[in-house]
DNA sequence: CATTATTATCGTAATATTGCAATATTAAAT
DNA sequence: ATTTAATATTGCAATATTACGATAATAATG
C-alpha cells in the first residue's frame, strides 16, 4: 500500500495526473514562470530568486525536464534552460481539454 | 523538512499549486470525469468505477471537496455529488491564465 | 425501533515527496 | 593542468500521500 494504482486507470488520465503532479509545487510553478520571463535561464539565479538550497532547484528542475517541458543548452559557462514550446503547448491543450470536456450538468 | 516551504511563495502560486495537487493522481481525475457524465452521482458506483476501496473514494472526493469543486445534496437515501459550476470555469481560467502568460520566447 | 444500505472517520502500513548538507561532476578561464 | 564557478548526484531526515480494514455515523425502510 502507500503507492498509487496507476495500472487501474486509463493512459490518458494517468498522463494528466503525472503533469498535475509537477505543476503541484509551488516552486515549480514559479520556475516555470521566471524561466520564461528571462530570456534564457542560469539555475544559479534561480537559487536567488527562489529562496531554496541549490540541489532542490535542481531536484525541481529535473522533475519539470522529465515532462518534456525543458529544453537544455549550453550559452558560455552557463547551462541555458528554456521552455519547449511544443510541449508546452500541448499540455495547454491537455489541460483545456479536461476543463471543457466536463458535463456542467447538475443534479 | 520534508514538508513544503510554502511561506516563500506567492498566495497565486500556492494556489495554482494546491489545485494542481488535487488534480494530480489519476482517481481524482476519473472521479471528476465520472461524475460530470451523470446526472448525479452515488458513490457506490464510483467505487465500483473506479476500482479503489470505499473508504479511499471518499477520502479522494474529500480532497476534491477542499478545493470547492463538489456540491453535494441529498437525494433519496444517496448523496449526490455534482461538479460546481463557478468553482470549475474559475479554475479552468486559472490554468488557462498559467499557460497563456507564460512568454515562449526561446534563447 | 431494528434493519439495511450508503458514506464518513479512524488507525495504520507502505510508499512518495520535499529539502538540504556533503560531495561529485562539468566546463570555462587562468 | 589547476583553479574556479555552476550544476548534478548522493544520502538521509522529516513530512505527506495513498490505500484499506474496521468501525462509526447517517438516513431510508420495514
Amino acid at each position: 500500500m502507500g503507492s498509487s494504482k496507476t495500472h487501474i486507470f486509463s493512459i490518458e488520465h494517468n498522463e494528466l495526473a503525472q503533469v498535475a503532479k509537477v505543476l503541484a509545487h509551488p516552486a515549480r510553478i514559479a520556475i516555470l514562470e521566471y524561466i520564461s520571463k528571462q530570456e534564457g535561464c542560469i539555475c544559479n539565479d534561480l537559487v536567488d530568486e527562489i529562496g531554496l538550497a541549490q540541489p532542490t532547484i535542481s531536484q525541481h528542475l529535473n522533475e519539470i525536464k522529465k515532462i518534456g517541458l525543458l529544453q537544455g543548452s549550453f550559452e558560455g559557462k552557463n547551462l541555458c534552460y528554456c521552455i519547449d514550446q511544443e510541449r508546452w503547448l500541448e499540455l495547454q491543450h491537455a489541460f483545456n481539454n479536461f476543463f471543457s470536456n466536463i458535463n456542467l450538468n447538475c443534479c
